[in-house]
DNA sequence: ATCATTTCTTAATCTAGGTTAAGGACTTCC
DNA sequence: GGAAGTCCTTAACCTAGATTAAGAAATGAT
């Protein structure tokens, strides 16, 4: 729980009684391996902060391709964005990839915790900007790079999780198939 | 200026005292197409609420090739996100694509706008939500469909830029050369 | 009106990345 | 510890879309 408010303390700073308030809307939980927390056609009634292992998002398309949309670290948020604004059943997945902790805020108290402690909404409201910052980056570099080069940024942002994730979940990340990862990385392998 | 307060409106109600501070921050400016409201390099210091007339923003990638990352018509806002928000240099161009009249924002004057009247950071919170939600939207389609299928959801979702935009911007869009962009047509056309 | 610039089209050729297929290396779970 | 899944790799072949080039059509400036 610490780990959420430190997280918030980040960007504002709350007074012992709203920490309360904070800790008074959320729960904790834990979750095995490939847990689905959420599955497309559902409506994600929650948003996960993660303490512990790793989570992702992807949506699954027409082909039955996998396409991973985010992964969540210790001290990340995840949730199907549009789903959870909009109460409305959603496309994505989320799973856990690695036995996780992660703390739950519905959508419902997120609202109500808006109310009663403004200064939450001006912290969601800044991880949301920085979120869509980041999002509109990687359609950028989607749009102007090749896998390789899209490669190489993805583990110079996130040198961690490029050990700890199965390649096709990096491949789905980067946009190729896991088969043309293996032959792109063993070519750079040879340089 | 009544555009914008009736823009608000859809997601907060502002008190008439509100709304004159609203006005007291913004300010009117009209522009000749192919104006350059941003470029490469420069500090985003304003963001730009659409009256009339189109925008659009864009990249240029290292190969010189142009990506349109947005479009904004009468009642949208454009900005180039990271740089607003951070006020240090970006990588994106606004231009001006028709006449237009926009009302200006600047970084300065929302922040000191979000401490005087609270309810605008709502606003400004739920439009920055919204705006996730499509740009993770367009993230996912463009790593799940053909460019014939994109085109197809472009032309669906924004029926009248289709006919006002010259092709290569909405070649550009969605992620394809003009030139496949045009046979692409060619061959819609055939069926 | 006319020259210049930009935009659009068509067609030939090329390539980044996809598909299919098959074997080997790990896990995981009775 | 062995059967059944996953995951990863390699290789041959395929295709959506890029590149190059060149002409036609539209737009704009003088």
């Amino acid at each position: 729980m610490q780990q959420l408010l430190d997280n918030i303390a980040k960007h504002v700073s709350l007074t012992p009684v709203e920490q309360e308030r904070v800790l008074a809307f959320t729960e904790i939980q834990t979750y095995k391996p490939k847990t689905l927390l959420l599955k497309e056609g559902e409506v994600c009634i929650n948003s996960f902060f993660v303490t512990k292992g790793i989570l992702r998002s992807y949506n699954i398309d027409e082909n039955g391709v996998e396409h991973v949309v985010s992964f969540a670290c210790p001290g990340w948020w995840i949730a199907d964005m549009y789903s959870f604004l909009s109460q409305r059943p959603g496309q994505l997945y989320i799973e856990v990839n690695e036995e996780a902790e992660v703390i739950l805020l519905s959508k419902e108290n997120r609202d109500t915790l808006f109310a009663e402690v403004p200064k939450m909404e001006r912290f969601f409201r800044i991880l949301i900007e920085n979120s869509l910052v980041a999002n509109q980056q990687r359609l950028i570099d989607n749009m102007s790079f090749t896998a390789e080069a899209r490669y190489d940024k993805f583990s110079k942002k996130y040198p961690d999780l490029v050990h700890c994730l199965p390649q096709k979940q990096i491949a789905s990340y980067i946009g190729v198939t896991p088969e043309f990862f293996s032959k792109m990385k063993a070519r750079l392998l040879k340089k």
